[in-house]
DNA sequence: TACTTGGTTGGGAACGTTCCCTATCTGTGG
DNA sequence: CCACAGATAGGGAACGTTCCCAACCAAGTA
């Protein structure tokens, strides 16, 4: 009695062969599959193990209970079977007892996969957000979960991490798990957005929130950034401020575009004159913040308000500014927008722009089922725009 | 001619019929598929369209390319074609060539759903927390997709808002998704593990972190609790505090027991009395943080430090006693744990514990596919256990 | 010539569902 | 008795892969 093992695909299987007399044997004399052997050869290996350290092939499979098991045991036709765990009415009442009953029994968990291959329905919608470190994205895809779950959908989170090429692959996977519908913000440095495309050209919902893309013809949730950046900056004004710098966002997203906008609005409201000096643009990589401030303090003419285009960059603002012996808000009055969390916590608390974080994900999910269900069109871009408070701190007022 | 709509299944599809004479005709006369218009009777639904408001049924079908599409067009079989897309190297250069070329022009996409059905390989692996909306578990889920795509596997995430229920709603998922391994930290009011336990019997790998269950033979990866609880107590003690409170958090979780010990063993260490009274017992729910201090001051001998079990409770502590007027740290020291963001933002900065949060998401990965790949005994019950470091800031020292 | 051998390909079962269509039985009204 | 109906069940194709096994051809080798 000979043994051996050999590798065929991932794994090494192990043989017993009975050899009856002592010679030389052809690889097909010893060959069980008639070819494989051939493919494997090179990973073929003899060796003797005693007979009982064998174990079966079968034995390390762990079976799941499927619904053929059911119909076996129960004598029915995996059909009736289906009927049953599908919640088709045409059942008789004992048979359905009986197969519940077996399911439960048995553990029976249906095999998505399966299902899926069959009915082309995941019931799985996806989010993709550019990080969540803040407690922005967090919040939304809470939001967003609430709504799903109810829908008895589940939700794929992908976080891009700021960058594109991580977006573009989250998007892959998206497509590959056959999300039904999906909701992105994509990264600052986004601006191919082919990857999305692709969803539109498939007929798959897409809702864009927080950074859309203005380009594409989809619904998109957003919160009046305009107005929020025009009350903003209004109230700096109101409380004495003349001369008011802005730490600008990215130019490519519309989201800086529409703060700057509101905040350009405000200067002209109150005929305070627009001074380019002063409007920096900024990366929205924070550790760039402090050179910034700093050169805003060198200018002959320092600013004496300073309106950030998030809170992450106007709390690191007033780390900095702080730090170089300037009083806030008496010296700068600072403004953020998103009111995070920490903005109430820090020291002079942040005055900023909230918005209702979690509702745009409920949103944002609404208009994704709405999508799936065709209760409105695919392209219809309608833009739903969730107004936004200002809420006073210490940062502009003592 | 007459058109009606029936209820297949769920969509209502319309058919045209044309009838000779104006007569009743019989179910059966009308009935294109024998019996199905029977089942749909009651859905049936006559009535009169013009017909070039009809629609083909086939034409709002998308179809995704298939294996069998390219075969089809290279007039090979889909064998070849799979082995080229699975990279087996058992093929012509010529072969491979013009079905990679195929593909990519027809924007061939695997479905991933027939490929688990076969295979059982599904490259994903699942990570349950309690939430995000602080940044520790946030930063420990980009740890562990760092390793997951590195290894070329997705990560579902799922949060279970602290909630037990949707921890065992999350585990369902996971289960029906056939994650290859399970990341867990449990909810605090996880004290039933039957859902984890079902991971288990089915040899699927799991991990927890931070919030660990004690009682499961699985790895587990932790920072050192009761060191870093004993060095931040340590601390108060040096800089002169004689009545140190604690604030505890729930017995069931381990992560609470093993950062009072630390607490209990400083205070012997330097035979301080241990005092039940300032050992208070707490469920971290934040809004109840208020109460508890208040509790703490109206004591007749009030504590002139505290060690809260983490970050968000001591910064909600910091916030409550200064509104109440009293010094931090003069009359009263703090000391969370975690080192959350805020901790270094709010004022005064908060003395903490900082573990390598990132770090831990990355071992956790590390070990979930060290399982996978059998390197290791899936009952090995392995404690990585990661190091802390104290960061001494205002809200202990002047 | 008669084998091996290597390189390449094809046929078809299997994975676990869903669902179309058919079949059978029983009951009912004319 | 017939025609039809309602209730229930079964057979089997289909979904898109993977992979076992067999087959074929050309080139060595004895």
């Amino acid at each position: 009695m000979i043994f051996f093992q050999l590798k065929l695909r991932k794994t090494w299987e192990r043989f017993q062969l009975h050899l009856p007399q002592f010679k030389t044997y052809s690889i097909k004399e010893l060959s069980i599959f008639k070819n494989t052997v051939k493919f494997a050869k090179v990973e073929l290996a003899f060796f003797a193990v005693p007979t009982d350290n064998f174990y079966s092939k079968k034995l390390t499979m762990r079976h799941q209970t499927t619904i053929k098991d059911i119909a076996k045991e129960l004598h029915i036709s995996k059909s009736t079977v289906s009927r049953v765990l599908t919640g088709n009415p045409n059942v008789n009442e004992e048979t359905r007892k009986a197969v519940l009953a077996l399911a439960q029994k048995l553990d029976y968990q249906k095999n998505i996969f399966a299902r899926n291959l069959v009915t082309h329905k995941t019931n799985t919608i996806g989010i993709i957000v550019p990080e969540f470190m803040s407690s922005y994205f967090p919040k939304v895809i809470i939001g967003v979960q609430n709504i799903a779950s109810k829908a008895g959908y589940n939700t794929i989170i992908a976080q891009s991490n700021e960058n594109y090429e991580t977006e573009v692959a989250n998007a892959k996977v998206m497509m590959a798990n056959q999300v039904e519908g999906l909701i992105v913000s994509v990264t600052k440095e986004t601006n191919n957005f082919d990857h999305l495309i692709a969803f539109q050209r498939k007929e798959i919902p897409i809702v864009f929130f927080n950074r859309i893309c203005e380009d594409m013809h989809v619904p998109k949730v957003v919160v009046d950034d305009y107005d929020g950046a025009f009350r903003a900056v209004e109230h700096l004004i109101v409380t004495g401020k003349k001369r008011i710098a802005h730490l600008a966002g990215p130019d490519n997203l519309s989201i800086s575009r529409r703060r700057l906008n509101g905040y350009l609005a405000a200067l002209r409201k109150y005929k305070i004159p627009v001074d380019e000096e002063i409007i920096i643009p900024y990366d929205l990589k924070i550790d760039k913040v402090k050179t910034l401030i700093q050169q805003l303090f060198n200018l002959k003419c320092p600013p004496d308000a300073l309106f950030a285009i998030n809170d992450p960059t106007a709390i690191e603002a007033i780390q900095v500014i702080k730090s170089m012996g300037i009083k806030i808000p008496e010296d700068i009055a600072i403004v953020g927008f998103s009111n995070d969390e920490v903005s109430g916590l820090i020291e002079p608390s942040l005055t900023t722009i909230s918005q209702p974080v979690q509702k745009i994900g409920e949103t944002a999910a609404d208009l994704i089922f709405k999508l799936i269900n065709k209760e409105i069109n695919p392209n219809s871009a309608i833009i739903k725009t969730l107004t936004t408070e200002l809420i006073i701190r210490h940062s502009t007022v003592r």
